[in-house]
DNA sequence: AACACTCCTTACCAATCGGTAAGTATGGCA
DNA sequence: TGCCATACTTACCGATTGGTAAGGAGTGTT
Protein backbone atom coordinates (compact mmCIF):
# COMPACT_ATOMS: atom_id res chain seq x y z
CA UNK A 1 0.00 0.00 0.00
CA UNK A 2 1.02 3.26 -1.01
CA UNK A 3 -0.85 4.39 2.08
CA UNK A 4 1.85 3.31 4.15
CA UNK A 5 4.52 5.26 2.52
CA UNK A 6 2.63 8.35 3.02
CA UNK A 7 1.61 8.04 6.24
CA UNK A 8 5.35 8.08 6.94
CA UNK A 9 6.43 10.80 5.23
CA UNK A 10 3.22 12.78 7.13
CA UNK A 11 4.72 12.10 9.94
CA UNK A 12 8.44 12.47 9.26
CA UNK A 13 7.28 15.90 8.36
CA UNK A 14 5.63 16.73 11.43
CA UNK A 15 8.49 15.04 13.20
CA UNK A 16 11.54 16.86 11.48
CA UNK A 17 9.57 20.41 11.77
CA UNK A 18 9.60 19.63 15.53
CA UNK A 19 12.65 18.29 16.29
CA UNK A 20 15.10 18.66 13.35
CA UNK A 21 16.58 16.04 11.61
CA UNK A 22 18.85 14.64 14.34
CA UNK A 23 16.57 14.85 16.84
CA UNK A 24 14.32 12.53 15.28
CA UNK A 25 15.00 8.44 14.90
CA UNK A 26 14.21 6.71 12.33
CA UNK A 27 12.65 3.99 15.02
CA UNK A 28 10.59 6.92 16.38
CA UNK A 29 8.48 8.26 13.19
CA UNK A 30 8.13 4.20 13.02
CA UNK A 31 6.46 3.23 16.20
CA UNK A 32 4.48 6.30 16.09
CA UNK A 33 2.55 4.88 13.92
CA UNK A 34 2.63 1.30 15.21
CA UNK A 35 5.33 0.35 12.91
CA UNK A 36 9.16 -0.80 13.34
CA UNK A 37 11.59 1.13 11.74
CA UNK A 38 12.40 -1.67 9.24
CA UNK A 39 9.11 -1.06 7.86
CA UNK A 40 10.09 2.66 7.36
CA UNK A 41 13.85 0.99 5.89
CA UNK A 42 12.01 -1.41 3.89
CA UNK A 43 9.70 1.57 1.93
CA UNK A 44 12.82 4.37 2.09
CA UNK A 45 16.59 3.04 1.96
CA UNK A 46 17.57 5.36 4.42
CA UNK A 47 16.95 8.44 6.94
CA UNK A 48 18.77 10.63 4.35
CA UNK A 49 16.01 9.81 1.99
CA UNK A 50 13.21 10.06 3.58
CA UNK A 51 14.13 13.29 4.76
CA UNK A 52 14.80 14.24 1.11
CA UNK A 53 11.54 12.67 -0.29
CA UNK A 54 9.98 15.71 2.71
CA UNK A 55 11.61 18.44 1.33
CA UNK A 56 10.56 17.83 -2.49
CA UNK A 57 6.93 17.25 -1.24
CA UNK A 58 7.42 20.60 0.73
CA UNK A 59 8.57 22.02 -2.44
CA UNK A 60 5.85 21.11 -4.28
CA UNK A 61 3.46 22.15 -2.79
CA UNK A 62 5.34 25.73 -2.75
CA UNK A 63 5.13 25.67 -6.27
CA UNK A 64 1.36 25.31 -6.18
CA UNK A 65 1.24 28.80 -4.98
CA UNK A 66 -0.16 30.41 -7.76
CA UNK A 67 -0.67 34.03 -8.35
CA UNK A 68 -3.76 36.16 -8.03
CA UNK A 69 -4.21 37.30 -12.03
CA UNK A 70 -8.10 39.01 -11.30
CA UNK A 71 -5.36 41.68 -9.35
CA UNK A 72 -4.26 43.88 -12.51
CA UNK A 73 -2.20 46.61 -10.33
CA UNK A 74 0.95 45.05 -10.09
CA UNK A 75 1.50 46.14 -6.40
CA UNK A 76 -1.49 44.97 -5.36
CA UNK A 77 -0.30 41.88 -6.59
CA UNK A 78 2.45 41.62 -4.72
CA UNK A 79 1.02 42.77 -1.49
CA UNK A 80 -1.93 39.79 -2.20
CA UNK A 81 0.20 36.93 -3.30
CA UNK A 82 2.23 37.74 0.31
CA UNK A 83 -0.74 37.77 2.41
CA UNK A 84 -1.96 34.76 0.75
CA UNK A 85 1.74 32.80 1.77
CA UNK A 86 1.00 34.55 4.65
CA UNK A 87 -2.10 32.94 5.40
CA UNK A 88 -0.83 29.24 4.04
CA UNK A 89 2.32 29.98 6.08
CA UNK A 90 0.36 30.46 9.34
CA UNK A 91 -2.00 27.40 8.93
CA UNK A 92 0.67 24.51 7.67
CA UNK A 93 3.27 26.47 10.51
CA UNK A 94 5.46 22.83 10.99
CA UNK A 95 6.12 22.71 6.96
CA UNK A 96 7.08 26.59 7.79
CA UNK A 97 9.29 25.39 10.53
CA UNK A 98 10.75 22.45 8.82
CA UNK A 99 12.02 25.34 5.69
CA UNK A 100 13.84 27.33 8.28
CA UNK A 101 15.28 24.15 9.43
CA UNK A 102 17.07 23.29 6.20
CA UNK A 103 17.79 27.25 5.82
CA UNK A 104 20.32 26.66 9.11
CA UNK A 105 21.26 23.19 7.90
CA UNK A 106 22.03 23.14 4.50
CA UNK A 107 25.46 25.05 5.22
CA UNK A 108 26.80 22.36 6.59
CA UNK A 109 24.75 19.25 3.77
CA UNK A 110 25.66 21.82 0.99
CA UNK A 111 23.12 20.48 -0.56
CA UNK A 112 21.67 22.13 -3.28
CA UNK A 113 18.70 19.98 -4.15
CA UNK A 114 17.06 21.55 -1.51
CA UNK A 115 17.06 25.02 -2.64
CA UNK A 116 16.82 24.55 -6.01
CA UNK A 117 12.90 25.36 -5.43
CA UNK A 118 13.83 28.44 -3.57
CA UNK A 119 15.69 30.01 -6.83
CA UNK A 120 12.53 29.78 -9.08
CA UNK A 121 10.10 31.34 -6.32
CA UNK A 122 12.66 34.18 -5.10
CA UNK A 123 12.92 35.17 -8.78
CA UNK A 124 9.11 34.66 -9.70
CA UNK A 125 8.98 37.49 -6.29
CA UNK A 126 11.28 39.75 -7.98
CA UNK A 127 9.64 39.77 -11.53
CA UNK A 128 6.64 40.78 -9.66
CA UNK A 129 8.74 43.51 -7.84
CA UNK A 130 9.97 45.12 -10.73
CA UNK A 131 6.65 44.96 -12.93
CA UNK A 132 5.53 47.74 -10.06
CA UNK A 133 6.28 51.38 -11.96
CA UNK A 134 8.55 52.78 -9.36
CA UNK A 135 10.15 50.05 -9.16
CA UNK A 136 11.32 49.53 -12.68
CA UNK A 137 14.71 51.34 -12.10
CA UNK A 138 15.55 48.85 -9.24
CA UNK A 139 18.47 46.40 -9.57
CA UNK A 140 17.33 42.70 -8.87
CA UNK A 141 19.57 43.18 -5.69
CA UNK A 142 17.19 45.60 -4.33
CA UNK A 143 14.14 44.09 -5.54
CA UNK A 144 15.61 41.03 -3.94
CA UNK A 145 16.09 42.82 -0.58
CA UNK A 146 12.89 44.32 -0.44
CA UNK A 147 10.85 40.65 -1.04
CA UNK A 148 13.45 39.10 1.40
CA UNK A 149 12.53 41.16 4.39
CA UNK A 150 8.56 40.21 4.08
CA UNK A 151 9.73 36.97 3.67
CA UNK A 152 11.67 36.97 6.66
CA UNK A 153 8.72 39.36 8.58
CA UNK A 154 6.50 36.34 7.83
CA UNK A 155 8.24 33.56 8.28
CA UNK A 156 9.80 34.66 11.48
CA UNK A 157 6.62 35.13 12.92
CA UNK A 158 5.23 32.05 12.32
CA UNK A 159 8.12 30.02 14.20
CA UNK A 160 8.06 32.05 16.91
CA UNK A 161 4.44 31.47 17.53
CA UNK A 162 5.19 28.97 20.53
CA UNK A 163 7.33 31.67 21.84
CA UNK A 164 5.12 34.62 21.95
CA UNK A 165 2.88 32.49 23.27
CA UNK A 166 4.83 31.29 26.15
CA UNK A 167 6.40 34.80 27.11
CA UNK A 168 2.61 37.27 26.39
CA UNK A 169 -0.15 34.15 27.09
CA UNK A 170 -2.66 33.38 24.50
CA UNK A 171 -4.85 36.37 25.28
CA UNK A 172 -2.33 38.54 24.24
CA UNK A 173 -0.77 36.71 21.13
CA UNK A 174 -4.37 36.24 19.95
CA UNK A 175 -4.41 39.85 20.01
CA UNK A 176 -0.72 39.93 18.07
CA UNK A 177 -1.98 37.37 15.81
CA UNK A 178 -5.36 39.56 14.82
CA UNK A 179 -2.80 42.66 14.29
CA UNK A 180 -0.06 41.22 12.19
CA UNK A 181 -2.06 40.65 8.80
CA UNK A 182 -3.25 43.94 8.48
CA UNK A 183 0.16 45.44 10.15
CA UNK A 184 1.76 43.71 7.27
CA UNK A 185 -0.32 44.65 4.72
CA UNK A 186 0.51 48.31 5.60
CA UNK A 187 4.09 47.26 5.36
CA UNK A 188 4.32 45.93 2.26
CA UNK A 189 2.18 48.71 0.41
CA UNK A 190 4.51 51.15 2.23
CA UNK A 191 7.69 49.80 1.37
CA UNK A 192 6.68 49.38 -2.21
CA UNK A 193 5.67 52.51 -2.46
CA UNK A 194 8.30 54.23 -0.93
CA UNK A 195 10.80 54.02 -3.34
CA UNK A 196 11.34 56.71 -5.85
CA UNK A 197 10.96 55.63 -9.98
CA UNK B 1 42.07 27.61 33.96
CA UNK B 2 39.34 29.43 33.34
CA UNK B 3 40.55 29.84 29.71
CA UNK B 4 39.85 26.45 28.89
CA UNK B 5 35.65 26.89 30.51
CA UNK B 6 35.41 29.89 28.19
CA UNK B 7 37.05 28.30 24.99
CA UNK B 8 34.33 25.35 25.65
CA UNK B 9 31.87 27.80 25.70
CA UNK B 10 33.02 29.24 22.39
CA UNK B 11 33.43 26.24 20.76
CA UNK B 12 29.86 24.87 22.05
CA UNK B 13 28.15 28.20 21.10
CA UNK B 14 29.86 28.04 17.47
CA UNK B 15 29.07 23.81 17.29
CA UNK B 16 25.67 24.26 18.21
CA UNK B 17 24.74 27.54 16.11
CA UNK B 18 25.73 25.40 13.06
CA UNK B 19 24.27 22.16 13.94
CA UNK B 20 21.71 21.81 16.70
CA UNK B 21 21.13 20.95 20.52
CA UNK B 22 20.71 17.41 18.85
CA UNK B 23 23.35 17.70 16.09
CA UNK B 24 26.44 17.88 18.46
CA UNK B 25 28.13 15.37 20.83
CA UNK B 26 29.82 16.72 23.85
CA UNK B 27 32.86 14.33 22.76
CA UNK B 28 32.97 16.72 19.20
CA UNK B 29 32.94 19.89 21.31
CA UNK B 30 35.20 18.94 23.61
CA UNK B 31 37.60 16.79 20.44
CA UNK B 32 38.10 20.13 18.62
CA UNK B 33 40.11 21.68 21.34
CA UNK B 34 41.88 18.62 22.05
CA UNK B 35 40.49 17.57 24.86
CA UNK B 36 38.22 14.20 26.42
CA UNK B 37 34.46 14.67 26.80
CA UNK B 38 35.95 13.99 30.16
CA UNK B 39 37.61 17.24 30.59
CA UNK B 40 34.25 18.93 29.42
CA UNK B 41 31.93 16.98 31.85
CA UNK B 42 34.34 17.97 34.36
CA UNK B 43 33.55 22.34 33.55
CA UNK B 44 30.20 21.25 33.07
CA UNK B 45 27.94 18.86 34.94
CA UNK B 46 26.17 17.50 31.33
CA UNK B 47 25.08 18.81 27.95
CA UNK B 48 22.05 20.37 29.21
CA UNK B 49 24.28 22.45 31.37
CA UNK B 50 26.51 23.73 29.00
CA UNK B 51 23.66 24.58 26.46
CA UNK B 52 21.97 26.54 28.98
CA UNK B 53 25.23 28.62 29.86
CA UNK B 54 25.69 29.18 25.85
CA UNK B 55 21.71 30.77 26.22
CA UNK B 56 23.26 32.66 29.05
CA UNK B 57 26.10 34.49 27.31
CA UNK B 58 24.00 35.20 24.52
CA UNK B 59 21.61 36.76 26.20
CA UNK B 60 23.47 38.57 28.19
CA UNK B 61 25.34 40.19 24.98
CA UNK B 62 21.81 40.84 23.94
CA UNK B 63 21.07 43.33 26.23
CA UNK B 64 24.30 45.05 26.27
CA UNK B 65 22.99 46.33 22.90
CA UNK B 66 22.26 49.91 23.72
CA UNK B 67 19.91 52.59 22.09
CA UNK B 68 21.00 55.09 20.48
CA UNK B 69 20.60 58.40 23.00
CA UNK B 70 21.89 61.14 20.64
CA UNK B 71 19.45 60.56 18.04
CA UNK B 72 16.24 62.91 19.25
CA UNK B 73 13.65 61.88 16.87
CA UNK B 74 11.63 58.75 18.29
CA UNK B 75 11.29 57.22 14.57
CA UNK B 76 14.71 57.83 13.58
CA UNK B 77 15.74 56.42 17.01
CA UNK B 78 13.57 52.94 16.68
CA UNK B 79 15.48 53.22 12.56
CA UNK B 80 19.14 53.35 14.28
CA UNK B 81 18.61 50.82 16.82
CA UNK B 82 17.32 48.09 14.54
CA UNK B 83 20.18 49.01 11.86
CA UNK B 84 22.69 48.52 14.82
CA UNK B 85 20.90 45.32 15.96
CA UNK B 86 21.08 44.33 11.87
CA UNK B 87 24.79 45.48 11.33
CA UNK B 88 25.83 43.15 14.92
CA UNK B 89 23.42 40.37 13.63
CA UNK B 90 25.21 40.38 10.01
CA UNK B 91 28.89 40.33 12.04
CA UNK B 92 27.79 37.71 13.97
CA UNK B 93 25.46 34.86 12.33
CA UNK B 94 26.56 32.20 14.68
CA UNK B 95 24.21 33.85 17.40
CA UNK B 96 21.18 34.50 14.82
CA UNK B 97 21.58 30.80 13.97
CA UNK B 98 21.26 29.59 17.33
CA UNK B 99 18.47 31.73 18.39
CA UNK B 100 16.23 30.49 15.81
CA UNK B 101 17.02 27.54 16.66
CA UNK B 102 16.09 27.78 19.56
CA UNK B 103 12.74 29.40 18.92
CA UNK B 104 12.20 25.92 16.80
CA UNK B 105 13.21 24.02 19.56
CA UNK B 106 11.70 25.50 22.89
CA UNK B 107 8.30 24.62 21.56
CA UNK B 108 8.69 20.97 22.84
CA UNK B 109 10.99 22.11 25.74
CA UNK B 110 9.17 24.23 27.49
CA UNK B 111 11.94 26.33 28.60
CA UNK B 112 10.94 29.85 29.65
CA UNK B 113 14.03 30.09 31.45
CA UNK B 114 15.64 30.62 27.33
CA UNK B 115 13.51 33.27 26.66
CA UNK B 116 13.06 35.62 29.59
CA UNK B 117 15.69 38.16 28.38
CA UNK B 118 13.20 38.07 24.58
CA UNK B 119 10.15 39.88 26.62
CA UNK B 120 12.03 42.68 27.83
CA UNK B 121 14.08 43.28 24.49
CA UNK B 122 10.14 43.14 22.58
CA UNK B 123 9.06 45.27 25.18
CA UNK B 124 12.07 47.92 25.12
CA UNK B 125 11.62 47.94 21.03
CA UNK B 126 7.41 48.15 21.78
CA UNK B 127 8.05 51.53 23.77
CA UNK B 128 10.67 52.73 21.68
CA UNK B 129 7.44 52.65 18.81
CA UNK B 130 5.23 54.04 20.80
CA UNK B 131 6.99 57.18 21.43
CA UNK B 132 6.54 57.76 18.00
CA UNK B 133 3.55 60.27 17.66
CA UNK B 134 1.56 58.87 15.36
CA UNK B 135 1.80 55.83 16.88
CA UNK B 136 0.84 56.69 20.58
CA UNK B 137 -2.96 55.52 19.68
CA UNK B 138 -1.64 52.35 18.83
CA UNK B 139 -2.12 49.26 21.02
CA UNK B 140 0.69 46.95 22.38
CA UNK B 141 -0.34 44.24 19.84
CA UNK B 142 -0.29 46.70 16.66
CA UNK B 143 3.29 48.05 17.72
CA UNK B 144 4.56 44.55 18.77
CA UNK B 145 3.13 43.67 14.68
CA UNK B 146 5.84 46.47 13.22
CA UNK B 147 8.63 45.45 15.84
CA UNK B 148 8.34 41.74 14.82
CA UNK B 149 8.54 42.20 11.28
CA UNK B 150 11.01 44.29 11.22
CA UNK B 151 13.15 41.55 13.28
CA UNK B 152 11.79 39.00 10.91
CA UNK B 153 13.04 41.08 8.18
CA UNK B 154 16.64 41.25 9.60
CA UNK B 155 16.78 37.48 11.36
CA UNK B 156 15.62 35.51 8.38
CA UNK B 157 18.08 37.38 5.84
CA UNK B 158 21.06 36.74 8.56
CA UNK B 159 20.22 32.52 8.36
CA UNK B 160 19.77 32.79 4.43
CA UNK B 161 23.03 34.53 3.64
CA UNK B 162 24.87 30.58 3.06
CA UNK B 163 21.89 29.66 0.95
CA UNK B 164 21.44 32.74 -0.79
CA UNK B 165 25.31 32.76 -1.31
CA UNK B 166 24.68 29.16 -3.00
CA UNK B 167 21.78 29.76 -5.24
CA UNK B 168 22.80 33.12 -6.32
CA UNK B 169 27.02 32.69 -6.27
CA UNK B 170 28.71 35.35 -4.12
CA UNK B 171 29.14 38.22 -6.50
CA UNK B 172 25.39 38.52 -6.61
CA UNK B 173 24.60 37.47 -2.93
CA UNK B 174 27.55 40.46 -2.57
CA UNK B 175 25.27 43.05 -4.37
CA UNK B 176 22.24 41.84 -2.29
CA UNK B 177 24.12 42.17 0.76
CA UNK B 178 24.95 45.87 -0.27
CA UNK B 179 21.31 46.77 -1.18
CA UNK B 180 19.99 45.06 1.75
CA UNK B 181 20.69 47.51 4.45
CA UNK B 182 19.56 50.63 2.37
CA UNK B 183 16.64 49.24 1.68
CA UNK B 184 15.91 48.23 5.57
CA UNK B 185 16.39 51.84 6.32
CA UNK B 186 13.74 52.22 3.78
CA UNK B 187 11.17 50.19 4.96
CA UNK B 188 11.44 50.59 8.34
CA UNK B 189 10.71 54.68 7.75
CA UNK B 190 7.96 53.68 5.62
CA UNK B 191 6.43 51.36 7.84
CA UNK B 192 6.45 53.85 10.40
CA UNK B 193 5.16 56.29 8.63
CA UNK B 194 2.55 54.69 6.98
CA UNK B 195 0.18 54.79 10.22
CA UNK B 196 -2.02 57.20 10.56
CA UNK B 197 -2.34 58.78 13.89
C1' DA C 1 1.84 -26.18 -7.53
C1' DA C 2 5.63 -23.12 -8.04
C1' DC C 3 7.25 -18.64 -8.30
C1' DA C 4 7.66 -13.86 -7.46
C1' DC C 5 6.48 -9.69 -5.38
C1' DT C 6 5.11 -6.43 -1.64
C1' DC C 7 4.97 -5.60 3.20
C1' DC C 8 6.59 -6.24 7.42
C1' DT C 9 8.76 -8.96 11.15
C1' DT C 10 12.64 -10.64 14.57
C1' DA C 11 17.42 -10.81 15.23
C1' DC C 12 21.52 -8.72 15.06
C1' DC C 13 25.46 -5.41 14.13
C1' DA C 14 29.20 -1.82 15.05
C1' DA C 15 29.26 2.82 16.38
C1' DT C 16 27.99 6.50 19.13
C1' DC C 17 25.27 8.65 22.66
C1' DG C 18 25.37 11.02 27.59
C1' DG C 19 27.18 9.99 31.87
C1' DT C 20 29.72 7.54 36.08
C1' DA C 21 33.80 5.86 38.52
C1' DA C 22 38.32 5.93 39.60
C1' DG C 23 42.77 7.45 39.13
C1' DT C 24 46.82 10.73 37.77
C1' DA C 25 49.52 14.94 37.27
C1' DT C 26 50.18 19.58 38.90
C1' DG C 27 50.48 23.26 41.90
C1' DG C 28 49.37 26.20 45.99
C1' DC C 29 49.25 26.20 50.95
C1' DA C 30 49.93 24.62 55.73
C1' DT D 1 56.58 17.30 54.24
C1' DG D 2 51.65 16.38 53.97
C1' DC D 3 47.15 17.84 52.26
C1' DC D 4 43.76 19.28 49.24
C1' DA D 5 41.95 21.34 45.26
C1' DT D 6 41.89 21.84 40.12
C1' DA D 7 42.29 19.86 35.64
C1' DC D 8 42.33 16.17 33.24
C1' DT D 9 42.86 11.11 31.91
C1' DT D 10 41.47 6.01 30.86
C1' DA D 11 38.08 2.69 31.49
C1' DC D 12 33.64 1.55 31.51
C1' DC D 13 28.32 1.61 31.53
C1' DG D 14 23.54 0.87 29.52
C1' DA D 15 20.84 2.84 25.99
C1' DT D 16 20.13 4.24 21.41
C1' DT D 17 21.68 5.27 16.82
C1' DG D 18 21.31 4.00 11.53
C1' DG D 19 21.54 0.01 8.99
C1' DT D 20 21.92 -5.24 7.34
C1' DA D 21 20.35 -10.08 6.94
C1' DA D 22 17.04 -13.31 6.70
C1' DG D 23 12.58 -14.88 6.83
C1' DG D 24 7.43 -15.04 7.18
C1' DA D 25 2.59 -13.80 5.65
C1' DG D 26 -0.30 -12.53 2.05
C1' DT D 27 -1.43 -11.82 -2.86
C1' DG D 28 -1.42 -12.53 -7.40
C1' DT D 29 0.62 -14.79 -11.90
C1' DT D 30 1.86 -18.54 -14.54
Amino acid sequence: MTDTREQLLDKAESLFAERGFYGVSIAAIATELGLTKQALLHHFRSKEKIYAEVLRRISDRFAALELDDAEADPALRFCSYLLRLQASTSQDSAQTALLIRELLDNRRRADTAGTWYLKSFLQNLVGMVKAIPNWQSASDAEALALVYQMLGAINYFSISQPTLNGIFGSRHYNALNRSFTSQLQSTILAAVAARRA
